[in-house]
DNA sequence: GTTATTGCAAAGAATTTGCATAATC
DNA sequence: GATTATGCAAATTCTTTGCAATAAC
């Protein structure tokens, strides 16, 4: 059934890189990290490693909103808070909610199998108007309203 | 402050087909079906259109977990489920959910400006198992709650 | 010794963009 | 007539993959 996995000093330090940090890097993020003390480590490593984590259930894949993944390979159960402008990715606690599954299943006609809940905000550089543009932001008002309901 | 719009034939068949369509079609399929009509449309036009749309607060992009976006022209609201075998979308009611917000943000040190929720579950195709394979399919078991936590 | 894993480079998929032309206001 | 929008193709961005070489078991 399951593969036997190895043992690689890449594996183990695209690991630690995910341990180590709190923000939830991307792909080409702990890419630059390994590389410090690994300058030959490819790309396409990074990628199949992170990967490998989230089959193994070692880490999660976060993937919103058209942006590049990022990786989080804390094992407590919580919530993310994704900036709209810079695109970093901060913890929130786990909400407690309860949803009606029966009634949504019937209602959508698809089997329910789990959700994911993701907050928008504005990281605290950039609400300090010191935030990087790491990507597209659209100018105030209407759009950033439109920008929200994804 | 606001740009002065054109209204072409192309923007306005890009917002029928959407409005036409209850699935959330991709823009892939939306250039598909402006295309029978005006066989010459780009899938350009269509992209730009869209965000055109997006940007004016008449269609909402559904952009998830890294794969291809859909489009959404219903006012209504409500939110999603995704197929995470075809990726489909479907609609569900929305949820009635209360957020502690100032304290999340005391939590997150993020501003919270939103939530974005999306369901995860099977279509009734693919709950069938005659689903058309449109993206990864990881095999089951672990895999596949890994994925879910995305 | 087998075979999973790597590095490299090339391919892919989704989306965006530059530019001359065409259409709208 | 001024300018936005289009078509086309090329460029970007993020991610995956083929393959020969390498390293782990």
């Amino acid at each position: 059934m399951t593969q036997p996995h190895r043992h690689t000093r890449q594996r183990a330090a695209v690991l630690a890189v995910l341990r180590t940090r709190a923000d939830h890097p991307t792909a080409a993020e702990v890419h630059a990290e390994v590389r410090r003390q690994m300058p030959r480590v490819s790309l396409g490593t990074v990628y199949r490693n992170l990967e490998h984590f989230v089959r193994a259930g070692v880490a999660r894949k976060l993937a919103g909103a058209g942006r590049e993944a990022r990786y989080d390979a804390d094992p407590t159960p919580h919530d993310h808070v994704r900036c709209i402008r810079c695109g970093r990715l901060g913890d929130v606690p786990r909400v407690n909610w309860s949803v009606p599954d029966e009634e949504l299943e019937r209602a959508s006609g698809f089997r329910l199998l789990g959700v994911r809940l993701e907050f928008l905000g504005l990281c605290p550089a950039c609400a300090r108007g010191e935030g990087e543009n790491r990507g597209a932001v659209h100018s105030a008002g209407r759009a950033d309203r439109a920008h929200l309901q994804e």
